[in-house]
DNA sequence: AGCACGCCGACT
DNA sequence: GTCGGCGTGCTC
């Protein structure tokens, strides 16, 4: 968002507070689908309502769950309307949180039903948790039938606590049929316990570690937030700054208030070192909140949370939607990634939202970063949000010593990525037992397969986009979909044998290639697809740590957030990848890449080398990194927005027109072309096929909407997407403030 | 989101 | 002549 959101310019949200509703009154009832209107249901007799209140409600044929808005609208004939089935044993939603979809969807311009959606995102949670039954062996022992297998088990099951069948049935070696049987003859009792346990409570005894003046400073500044209300603090600091530790200290003074924290990261799944900083500093595991949780987890870390057991969520953007009862502090770590930004279903950017949140809940939020956005830079500038500082622990340099190699002047070897400087980097790092990371933002071996014969490419029947080759698996994948085949043996345009060539490199063809020139090397690969969660990412962090690994070869899943001691050399194989594709922040992100990736190597103790590969190195960005300059970067790139009025200087729209009937795509997109607000300083870009023109076989064509940094874009989208005739097979996805121009 | 209703291709 | 594909519309 260009501006930081002010819920007080928006309409006051509808939800309801303080009323209550008895039997035979009307109220409305908001459901988790994409409705716009909440629905009217009678309070049933013996039966009275507040709002907030979870409700089961019949909805046609079926039943669902949903939240009591407020008072009933009234404009639906009495007949009609049906009545709430019963109220649900969950605490209420509360004002701040329905107040908070209000928002969401308004901004976002979403059926505020979307909205609810991801805050109900586990329906199952609603239930009455179901007790897990777990074993005993009966005392006195009935009679029954003993067989070696049953003896077994009645040994496993005599000491500890009940066991589940599962587990008792594998400890005693047998399979579950005997523990059923035995279960049935009355030889095993069976036991309710609570599924899963609730997290440790944070130990507030213990205390940090000790704090420079600099971060006991800044540590200071945030805990007086703490107990004052909504602010907006940033915390920048270079990697090893101590800003995890500053932030750290505001949480345990909010628990220690007895409020619960939120902590938004961005891929939780894959900061094992965060938790064990956390466990170290709390004596214990947080709750966490991310997409590899099973729905069991789910269901009872919602639970959790709302039954406000939970102290401390660490979760994924979607974390801010969960059930908090009384939230006191949120932190945005790494608040300039890109991946706060939802780009499917409703799209928002959840570091945007967070702020909205601590607003709506009068509470204090951290946006911490190495590298703040430059529309928290902004805003900083404006004075909307205060900034704290902390200065380089160890003194010295922001960053290690990085120099740029110009690929035009010195090229690897034909076949090959790394060049003569870098590989020289390489071998030094090796001689003194170092470890040194190769970073390469681009998955598989490589980007595109050609036909030598007929220059023919291989691309995704569904998208607009190459087919990469994963040779691991051996298999060629479309990355914007999930399309994937087995390798052809001859080209499937003309047919020629032996004429399909890989171009260009990815992870695999570097470590390949790494392989081939470092034999005695041992080389760990780090990508999505080979640490997919979190052992995967834990078991590498330990293999990097216990130095079983020489040469790491990463996409960006290894530039966030790990700090490995002897890594010394960080080799950026192509630096240029980020910057081609005419996106408005294609610039900054590359910057805070290359930023990030460089802190990876060394720190303190053993001083780190950055080499950094590119064709380009009088680009700014490229200047700028080397030149250790960041503020200069800012500043030009602060003024190139500024001049062009993009964000944070102005506000954009993006809208994609997308479906499968190619021709009613064309005349949606060219109905809104022709509806085009105008005045006001407002532009329209477009129609234009996307740069992505078809992904799933969904034709996409995009149109962008510009405005000045005052304007309220809401009304003018609703109303310009009314007044365009849009086929109704072709839909139209509104982004607010877009990232991706994709 | 489900679920029903409603118009165009390959089968008994 | 029907079975069934999924586009479209509705749910208080």
């Amino acid at each position: 968002m260009t501006d930081a959101p002010r819920p007080a310019d928006r309409p006051a949200p509808r939800s309801t507070d303080g009323e209550s509703f008895a039997a035979g009154a009307r109220v409305a009832v908001r459901l988790p689908l994409p409705l716009t209107d909440a629905y009217d249901y009678k309070v049933p007799e013996g039966l009275t309502l507040s709002a907030g209140d979870f409700v089961r409600v019949p909805l046609g044929p079926r039943r669902m769950a949903g939240v009591v808005w407020g008072k009933g609208s009234g404009d639906v004939p009495e007949a009609k309307m049906k009545a709430v089935v019963a109220r649900l044993d969950v605490p209420p939603m509360t004002h701040e949180a329905r107040a908070f979809v209000d928002w969401v969807a308004e901004y976002t311009l979403n059926p505020p039903g979307a909205v609810l959606r991801m805050a109900v995102s586990v329906p199952e949670a609603l239930e009455p948790p179901k007790p897990l039954t777990a074993y005993r062996a009966a005392d006195p022992l009935p009679e029954i039938r003993m067989t070696p297998a049953r003896e077994r088990v009645l040994a496993e099951a005599a000491d500890g606590p009940p066991r589940q069948a599962a587990e008792l049935a594998r400890a005693a070696g047998v399979t579950p049929g005997v523990i059923k049987g035995m279960a049935e003859g009355g030889a095993l009792v069976p036991h309710a316990i609570a599924p899963f346990p609730p997290p440790d409570p944070p130990d507030l005894a213990k205390g940090g570690p000790d704090l420079s003046p600099e971060q006991t400073a800044a540590a200071d500044a945030l805990s007086a937030a703490v107990a004052d209300g909504f602010s907006v603090q940033v915390l920048e600091g270079v990697p090893g700054s101590g800003k995890t530790e500053v932030y750290l200290q505001a949480v345990a003074d909010c628990l220690k208030a007895g409020r619960q924290v939120l902590v938004l990261l961005p891929e939780i799944a894959l900061s094992a070192q965060w938790l064990e900083r956390f466990r170290a500093r709390f004596g214990s595991e947080p709750a966490l909140w991310h997409s590899d949780l099973t729905m069991a987890q789910r269901r009872e870390t919602w639970r959790h949370i709302a039954e406000g057991r939970a102290g401390v969520v660490v979760g994924a953007r979607s974390a801010l939607f969960l059930p908090y009862p009384d939230l006191g502090l949120i932190i945005v770590d790494e608040e300039h990634d890109g991946s706060f930004k939802q780009e499917e279903g409703v799209v928002y950017n959840a570091r945007d939202m967070a702020v909205v949140r601590a607003q709506l809940g009068k509470i204090p939020i951290s946006l911490v970063s190495a590298t703040p956005s430059l529309e928290t830079q902004a805003n900083v500038d404006r004075g909307r949000y205060s900034h704290l500082h902390l200065p380089a622990r160890h003194g010295g340099a922001d960053l290690p010593d990085i120099e740029l190699v110009n690929l035009t002047k010195t090229p690897p070897q034909r076949g090959q990525w790394m060049s003569p400087p870098l590989r020289e980097a390489i071998d030094g790092t090796l001689e003194r037992g170092e470890q040194a990371l190769l970073f390469l933002n681009r998955r598989g071996y490589a980007p595109l397969t050609l036909c030598r014969a007929c220059g023919h490419r291989l691309q995704c029947p569904q998208c607009t986009a190459w087919l990469v080759e994963h040779r691991l698996l051996q298999r060629l994948q479309c990355h914007h979909c999930g399309y994937q085949m087995a390798p052809p043996p001859k080209c499937p345009e003309c047919g020629a044998e032996d004429s399909l060539v890989p171009c260009g490199p990815g992870v695999e063809r570097l470590a390949e290639e790494v392989a081939a020139l470092y034999p005695e090397a041992r080389v760990a690969m780090a990508t999505s697809d080979n640490l997919y969660n979190q052992r995967t990412a834990r078991e590498f962090v330990h293999r990097i740590e216990n130095r079983e690994v020489d040469l790491i070869v990463g996409t960006q899943i290894v530039a966030k957030g790990y700090h490995f001691p002897m890594l010394t050399l960080v080799g950026v194989i192509d630096a240029d990848l980020g910057l081609s594709g005419g996106d408005l922040r294609a610039a900054e992100r590359t910057y805070q890449l290359l930023y990030q990736v460089a802190g990876r190597a060394g720190r303190a103790e053993h001083p780190g080398r950055v080499v950094i590969q590119t064709y380009m190195p009088e680009h700014p960005v490229m200047a700028a990194i080397a030149a250790g300059d960041r503020e200069a970067f800012l500043a030009a790139e602060a003024k190139g927005r500024e001049d062009a009025h993009m964000p944070p200087y102005g506000r954009l729209v993006g809208l994609i027109v997308s479906g499968t009937d190619e021709a009613a795509v064309d005349a949606g997109a060219r109905a809104l072309g022709r509806a085009a607000p105008q005045g006001n300083g407002i532009q329209v870009l477009g129609p234009a096929p996307a740069p992505l023109a078809m992904i799933r076989g969904r034709h996409r064509r995009r149109l962008l909407l510009k405005a000045g940094r005052g304007t309220q874009v809401q009304p003018i989208v609703r109303d310009w997407i009314r007044r365009a005739a849009i086929p109704k097979k072709v839909r139209v996805q509104i982004d607010v403030d877009p990232y991706s121009f994709m």
